[in-house]
DNA sequence: GCGATTGA
DNA sequence: TCAATCGC
C-alpha cells in the first residue's frame, strides 16, 4: 500500500464568503422567507465538494476577529476605506459557523490575527509535520506560503475545475525566481482591496519588472538613484510606503497557536443538524447530496509525525465534537446565531474576493451564427424577448467609415451569438435582412454599450433601430457622473469580471494595430459575445440601481431620447464650405511668414515660436524682457497669454506672438483641419457628440470640436463663414438661451431683483454693475460692466477669489472687495450658496432641475484645496446641470415637432447653450416661432426665459 | 470652472 | 505628458 497521505485543508472562511456572495449577486439565492443564503449556499457547496473530491483527512476554518491587529496599529488606513460588509454576509456568518458546528468542522480564531496569519502559521507547521496542506482562498497574499508540501487550492468556480498551485504556479504568476518576493511585489504595486498604498503608479507589470533587477525592495532602495524617469521619481519619493506595504502584505507566520493535529481531524458530523439547518435555508438538492455522501471520509489511520496524540478514530460519531479551538490562548468564538447586541461588527476585516473572473474561468456559452438556417432562428428567439442586449464589431472607431464586421447579441446572462458580417456590401446587406425585423420592432428593448455607435453603424447599412433603448454607459454616466464609463472599467467594478483585451486581438493601439477584420470568428465570437453578455448584465445592474437614485426618469425620458436625437443630428451632419476655407488658409499662411519674420527680426535669431520651450528661453534668457519670469510648474518659463499682454507695451515681439499663436491656431486647429474631416460620403462633417464626459451633464463634441469654434475675435469669427446650409433652398438657423444659466440661478436662489431684471429685460450685467458699485444704471461705466460680468461668470464657472483677479488682471484683494459687495447687494444668491453647500455637506451630492447628482465627498474634507474646489462644484454643478437639462429636454421636444411636422429642415449642432438648423426656406417662419417656444418652455422656470434667434447664409450671419 | 485640440 | 488656447 502507497505511503498514505495525510491531508489538510485550510479554509479561509470570510474570502470563500464573499468569493461565494459575489458569485450569485445577479441571481442571489432568497428563501420563502426572504433570506439571502447565497453565501451559504455557495460556502456549503463549496466545502461538500471538497470533502466529496479531495477527501481531506484534516481540515480547518479560519475567521478574523474584529479586535485590531498588528497591521491597523502600524498603518492606521489599513482597511480603513473598506466598503460596508454587505448585509447579506452579516447574516450569513452565523449560519456557516452554525453548518461546521453541525458538520463537525473546527473554526479557527484568535484575537489579534487574521485569517491568513492563522492559516500561515499552521500551514507552515502542518508542513514541516509531513503534511499536504492544501490553504483554500482565493486571495492571491497567500503565494508567500507556498512550498514544497504547502499550496494553495483554487475551489471550483463557474464550471471551471479546482486548481492547485505549487512553487512553480506561484513563480510563473508573478514572473519571479523566488516564493519570497511575491511580497515584494505586492509591497511595490499595493492591493487596494486590502488599503496596502504600495507606490502610486507602479503595478504588477512594473512590479515585475522591478523585481526582477533588482530582486528585493531592501535591494532596490540601495540603487534607488540609478532609476530613471518619471519612476524614478515616484519611487523614491514613496519608498518608505513599500517598505511599509511589504509588511503589511507579509503574512505572520508565527501566530502563538499549537497546531494540534488531532483537533483538526475530519469527524463525522451531526445529520439532525445538518438537516434541520438545511431544511431552514431550503437547500434541498444540498440535503439529498450531503446524506448521500454520509459521513466525511474518515481520517487515515496512522500516527502523525509530530503532532500531539493519535489521530482520531471514531469518526461515525454522529454527535460529534462542538466547535474546536485552537491555541495556547483561548481563541475566541464570540458569535452565536443572533449577536445582534454585539458592540461592534464582528467581521468589519473581511477581505473581497480579490481573483477576478474572466472568460476562462466563468461559465459562458458563446455561439457563432454563420448559416442561414442558425441566423433565421436566431432571429426568431431575438423576435420573442422583451429586450435583447446588441454590440457591433468594425473595422474602425469612426462611425462615418466604420464596415460591419460582425454583430452579437445576448438575451440570457451567461449565453450570446455572434454573426459574422462579410466585407462585401452586397452579401452583408443579405445577413442584416435577417435581423432587419428585430431591430425596427418598437415592442422590443435595446440594450448597449454606448448605443449610439452602433444605432449609426446600422444606419449606413440602413437598419433604423426602434423602441426602447437602455444604454449602459449612459446609465453608468447618471450613477457615477466622475468615474470613467468604459464597459471594462464597469464590468471590474460591478462583476468583478476582467474582460477579453481588445489589444490581446488587434495589437495595441498604433500604425501596426490590426482591425477586426483580421480576427478569426473563433476568437472573435469569443470577444464578441463577451461584449453582449456583458453589457447585458451590466444593465440589469444599472436597471435596478438608477431609481435608488431616483435617475429612472432623467435616464428614459431625457438621457435615452436624447440619444437619438444626437444620432440623427450626427447622422444629418454639416455642410461646409471647403473653397472658402482654403481661402482663408491662403491668407493665414502669408500673414504667419510676416509675423514669423517679424518675430525673428526681434528676437534677432530664428527659433520655434511654437516651441513654449524655446520662446521662453528667447524671450527670458536672451532678451531678458523681466528680471524674474514665472514658471510653470516643470520648471520652463510661462509664455501664457496673460504673461504676453503684460508685456505687450514693453515689446512689440509680445503682440506679435500673440498674433502668431492665434493665427497658428485658427490655421492648424479649423481652418486646415476641418476640411479634412468632411465625409468622403456624404460631403459634410460629422461631429461626434458624447453624452457621458461632462460631469456637470453636459454634452461634449470631438472629431471635430464643434463647440470651441472661434467667436471673440475678429478674425476667428471668419471661420464660421464656412459653415453652410445643404443648398440655395435652405438656410442656417441659429437660435440660443439668453443668459440660461444667470437666469437660473435667478430662479434657484429667488434673488427678487435679480428676477425683475431678467423680466423687465434688462441689461443683467449693467444692472449687476450699478447694484455692486452702487452708482445709478446709466452711470455705469464699461469697465464696472465689464467687471460685473467676470463676476455673474465666475459664479456660474464656479472660479475663486483668486482666479476672478486673475482673468480680470487686478489685484486680489479687489476682486474679493467686488465680491464681497456683490453677495450684499444679492443676499439671496449668497443664501442660496450658502444653502447648497449645506446641503452638499449633509448629501456629499447636489443635483440638477431633474435631479442628475454629482458626488462631492470632497465637500467635508480637511484638506483647504480639494473642499473648495467641492465646494465651488457644489454651485457650479446644479446651475451649469440644469441649464443642460434645460436644452436637452428642449432638443428632444424639437426633434419630435419636426418630426411630426415632417419638416425638410434639421437640427444639426448644439453647442451648450445654442442650437443651429439647416432650415428650409419654406419652414423658416414656423421653425423660428416654435423653436423660440420649445426652447423657452423646456423646464418651467419662475423666471423669463429668453432666447436669440437669427437667420442667415452661413452661421456667422446667423447669429 | 470644464472639455477638446494642437504641437513639441 | 505638458502648455497653450478655443468655446461655453
Amino acid at each position: 500500500m502507497d505511503k498514505p497521505v495525510h491531508k489538510l485543508f485550510l479554509l479561509d472562511a470570510m474570502a470563500l464568503i464573499y468569493r461565494a456572495h459575489f458569485a450569485f449577486i445577479k441571481t442571489p439565492r432568497i428563501t420563502s422567507k426572504g433570506l439571502n443564503t447565497s453565501a451559504v449556499f455557495g460556502f456549503a457547496n463549496t466545502l461538500l465538494e471538497v470533502l466529496q473530491k479531495e477527501k481531506p483527512t484534516h481540515i480547518g476554518v479560519a475567521f478574523d476577529t474584529s479586535a485590531p491587529t498588528f497591521r491597523h496599529i502600524q498603518f492606521e488606513a489599513y482597511k480603513a476605506q473598506r466598503q460596508e460588509q454587505p448585509e447579506d454576509i452579516t447574516v450569513a456568518v452565523p449560519l456557516v459557523k452554525r453548518l461546521l458546528d453541525a458538520m463537525c468542522i473546527p473554526t479557527l480564531v484568535m484575537d489579534g490575527y487574521e485569517a491568513d496569519d492563522i492559516i500561515g502559521t499552521i500551514a507552515k507547521e502542518a508542513g514541516q509535520a509531513g503534511f499536504e496542506v492544501f490553504m483554500m482562498t482565493p486571495d492571491k497574499d497567500y503565494g508567500q506560503l507556498v512550498e514544497q508540501h504547502i499550496h494553495i487550492y483554487k475551489p471550483a468556480f463557474m464550471g471551471k475545475g479546482p486548481e492547485v498551485l505549487g512553487v512553480q504556479q506561484i513563480l510563473d504568476r508573478w514572473q519571479i525566481r523566488r516564493i519570497d518576493q511575491v511580497i515584494d511585489i505586492l509591497g511595490l504595486m499595493g492591493d487596494a482591496v486590502d488599503n496596502i498604498p504600495g507606490i502610486p503608479g507602479v503595478g504588477e507589470k512594473t512590479a515585475q519588472k522591478l523585481i526582477q533587477e533588482y530582486d528585493s525592495i531592501e535591494n532596490l532602495i540601495t540603487h534607488v538613484d540609478e532609476i530613471k524617469g518619471k519612476l524614478g521619481e515616484k519611487i523614491r519619493e514613496n519608498i518608505d510606503m513599500a517598505v511599509m506595504s511589504k509588511q503589511l502584505a507579509t503574512i505572520d507566520t508565527r501566530v502563538p497557536v499549537v497546531f494540534d493535529a488531532e483537533d483538526l481531524t475530519v469527524c463525522a458530523g451531526n445529520a439532525d443538524k445538518i438537516v434541520a439547518l438545511f431544511d431552514e435555508l431550503e437547500f434541498k438538492t444540498l440535503k439529498q447530496r450531503v446524506l448521500g455522501i454520509g459521513a466525511p471520509a474518515p481520517a487515515a489511520k496512522v500516527s502523525i509525525p509530530g503532532a500531539s496524540g493519535p489521530a482520531a478514530q471514531g469518526q461515525l460519531d454522529l454527535f460529534g465534537n462542538p466547535t474546536q479551538e485552537v491555541g495556547k490562548q483561548p481563541a475566541i468564538v464570540s458569535e452565536g446565531i443572533a449577536d445582534d447586541d454585539a458592540p461592534e461588527q464582528a467581521f468589519e476585516d473581511l477581505r473581497l474576493p480579490t481573483t477576478r473572473r474572466t472568460i476562462d474561468n466563468t461559465f459562458h456559452r458563446y455561439h457563432t451564427v454563420d448559416t442561414p438556417e442558425l441566423m433565421k432562428s436566431l432571429a426568431y428567439y431575438l423576435s420573442i424577448q422583451d429586450a435583447f442586449c446588441f454590440d457591433t464589431e468594425t473595422t474602425s472607431l469612426d462611425t462615418i467609415d466604420a464596415e460591419l464586421v460582425g454583430l452579437s447579441f445576448s438575451y440570457l446572462p451567461g449565453e450570446a451569438f455572434y454573426v459574422p458580417v462579410p466585407a462585401n456590401r452586397d452579401q452583408a446587406l443579405e445577413i442584416l435582412a435577417n435581423f432587419r425585423e428585430v431591430f425596427e420592432n418598437e415592442r422590443i428593448e435595446k440594450i448597449g454599450q454606448n448605443l449610439k455607435y452602433d444605432i449609426l453603424v446600422l444606419r449606413n447599412y440602413d437598419i433604423e433601430v426602434h423602441g426602447t433603448l437602455s444604454d449602459t454607459m449612459l446609465a453608468h454616466y447618471l450613477l457615477e457622473p466622475d468615474k470613467r464609463h468604459g464597459m471594462d472599467i464597469l464590468a471590474g467594478s460591478y462583476l468583478n469580471y476582467e474582460p477579453v483585451s481588445i489589444t490581446s486581438l488587434i495589437g495595441k493601439k498604433g500604425v501596426k494595430q490590426g482591425t477586426m477584420r483580421d480576427v478569426r470568428i473563433p476568437e472573435i465570437t469569443q470577444y464578441a459575445g463577451e461584449d453582449a453578455d456583458i453589457t447585458l448584465q451590466l444593465n440589469t445592474i444599472f436597471s435596478r440601481e438608477l431609481p435608488k437614485v431616483k435617475a429612472s426618469k432623467l435616464f428614459r425620458e431625457v438621457e435615452m431620447p436624447l440619444l437619438k436625437v444626437l444620432a440623427a443630428m450626427e447622422s444629418t451632419g454639416v455642410r461646409l464650405d471647403i473653397d472658402a476655407l482654403r481661402d482663408m488658409s491662403a491668407v493665414l499662411e502669408n500673414d504667419l511668414r510676416q509675423a514669423e519674420s517679424e518675430i525673428y527680426e526681434a528676437a534677432g535669431q530664428s527659433f520655434n515660436i511654437s516651441s513654449p520651450k524655446q520662446l521662453g528661453e528667447v524671450l527670458f534668457e536672451k532678451m531678458k524682457l523681466i528680471d524674474k519670469p514665472k514658471k510653470t510648474k516643470t520648471g520652463q518659463y510661462a509664455t501664457g497669454e496673460d504673461i504676453l499682454s503684460d508685456l505687450e507695451n514693453n515689446h512689440v515681439i509680445a503682440r506679435r506672438i500673440l498674433d502668431y499663436r492665434e493665427l497658428q491656431k485658427l490655421k492648424s486647429t479649423y481652418v486646415d483641419a476641418l476640411p479634412l474631416l468632411v465625409s468622403r460620403r456624404t460631403g459634410r462633417i460629422h461631429t461626434s457628440y458624447n453624452q457621458a464626459v461632462a460631469a456637470t451633464g453636459r454634452l461634449s463634441s470631438t472629431n471635430p470640436n464643434l463647440q470651441n469654434i472661434p467667436i471673440r475675435t475678429p478674425r476667428g469669427r471668419e471661420i464660421r463663414k464656412a459653415f453652410v446650409p445643404d443648398n440655395d433652398d435652405f438656410q442656417i438657423l441659429s437660435a440660443d438661451y439668453s443668459q440660461i444659466e444667470l437666469r437660473i440661478m435667478a430662479a434657484f436662489s429667488g434673488d427678487t431683483s435679480m428676477i425683475e431684471a431678467f423680466n423687465q429685460g434688462r441689461d443683467i450685467h449693467a444692472t449687476t454693475a450699478s447694484k455692486v458699485f452702487q452708482v445709478a444704471l446709466d452711470e455705469v461705466t464699461s469697465d464696472m460692466r465689464r467687471k460685473s460680468k467676470m463676476v455673474n461668470f465666475g459664479i456660474i464657472y464656479g472660479i475663486s477669489a483668486f482666479g476672478l483677479a486673475q482673468r480680470l488682471a487686478i489685484p486680489r484683494g479687489e476682486a474679493a472687495e467686488i465680491i464681497r459687495a456683490y453677495f450684499e447687494e444679492f443676499s439671496s444668491v449668497k443664501g442660496y450658496m450658502d444653502k447648497v453647500i449645506n446641503d452638499a455637506r449633509e448629501k456629499e451630492y447636489v443635483e440638477t432641475i431633474l435631479g442628475r447628482r454629482r458626488y462631492l465627498p470632497d465637500i467635508n474634507s480637511r484638506n483647504m484645496t480639494n473642499r473648495g474646489y467641492a465646494e465651488r462644484n457644489a454651485i457650479n454643478a446644479p446651475i451649469q446641470g440644469s441649464a443642460a437639462d434645460m436644452i436637452k429636454v428642449a432638443m428632444i421636444n424639437i426633434h419630435d415637432f419636426m418630426k411630426a411636422e415632417k419638416l425638410k429642415s434639421r437640427m444639426i449642432l448644439q453647442v451648450h447653450d445654442e442650437l443651429v438648423f439647416d432650415a428650409h426656406r419654406d419652414e423658416i417662419p414656423l421653425l423660428k416661432s416654435k423653436v423660440d417656444e420649445l426652447m423657452r418652455t423646456a423646464i418651467p422656470l419662475p423666471v423669463k426665459m429668453e432666447t436669440g434667434i437669427g437667420i442667415g447664409a452661413n452661421w456667422l450671419e446667423a447669429h
